[in-house]
DNA sequence: CGGTTTTGACCTGCGC
DNA sequence: GCGCAGGTCAAAACCG
């Protein structure tokens, strides 16, 4: 026969475990809906691609002498967007992924009340990279810090100390220890996604096999034609991941729910 | 004093 | 052509 004092830390550890699936259920909702947009962008830019509209290499800012009529990047191949946590109550942009930026504006946009803050690599002179970061309008404690471009330096050089053999690029230092990516679930190991496209994850020409820890490899393919087959392959890689599928089918569930919550039927 | 941040103005692209 | 939205410039303010 369970005691009190049993019955009592069941009580306690199902609270523990609800209190984590609502966590995950929270980052999963996210994590759909950078998915989704992110999906909707990788087939506008195979379907631009395939209409014939080449990628052309894309010259540095100095390039152009109207600076401000450079031509569109392709995001594709050119950024690459991430969800940073942060304090809710630190009411500052400013992501410390070791570069050195400089804020150049601020705006606030017609979908996010929450100002976007644009900054500049000022790490060293001519460096392209730029960045934009925003807070999440779903939730607040995320910042989304959209990367565009390639570092012409190292991550540890000084200002104004240019380059190094290997080029970085900007997404490189995502993975680095100090930077916050998004963990879906900072309390026990589970699924991890990385949500992170750029431009390297495009010029590894290495075909590892899709893996759950890293949509790059989605369109590591040299041959653009093979990218959209790369995605469906990771996508059938993670929905076959039992861990995936449930937490997926929380996430939606939980939408489902919160939507009709939200718009009760007459 | 030099580098960074702030912020209003300006430019460009796009939809109507 | 016009208005809107996003992105950038650049002068002034700020800071170490």
């Amino acid at each position: 026969m369970d005691t009190l004092d049993s019955k009592k830390e069941k009580v306690e550890g199902l609270q523990a475990e609800l209190f984590q699936l609502q966590k995950e259920n929270e980052a999963l909702r996210l994590m759909l809906e950078a998915m989704r947009s992110k999906y909707n962008n990788v087939l506008q830019a195979y379907l631009r691609e395939s209409n014939g509209g080449g990628l052309s290499p894309i010259g540095s800012y100095d390039d152009y002498p109207n600076k401000r009529a450079r031509p569109e990047v392709p995001t594709l191949s050119k950024a690459s967007q991430v969800f940073v946590k942060t304090d809710l109550k630190e009411n500052s942009l400013i992501v410390k992924d070791g570069y050195q930026w400089r804020k150049y504006g601020q705006k606030v946009t017609k979908d996010n009340p929450s100002p976007r803050a644009y900054f500049r690599c000022s790490m060293a002179p001519g460096c392209p990279v730029k960045k934009k970061v925003q807070r999440c309008v779903e939730d607040k404690s995320f910042l989304i810090v959209t990367y565009e471009g390639k570092h012409n330096h190292d991550v540890n050089s000084k200002p104004g100390q240019s380059l190094s053999s290997t080029s970085t690029d900007s997404s490189a230092i995502l993975h680095s220890p100090t930077y916050p990516v998004l963990d879906i679930n900072p309390f026990r190991p589970t699924v991890t996604l990385d949500l992170t496209l750029s431009a390297s994850n495009l010029e590894n020409s290495t075909l590892n096999p899709p893996n759950i820890n890293g949509m790059k490899d989605y369109c590591s393919s040299k041959d653009d034609s093979n990218k959209l087959l790369r995605i469906e392959d990771y996508v059938a890689s993670i929905t076959k991941d039992p861990n995936f599928t449930v937490a997926l089918a929380a996430a939606v569930a939980r939408s489902i729910t919160e939507q009709n919550r939200r718009s009760p039927t007459p």
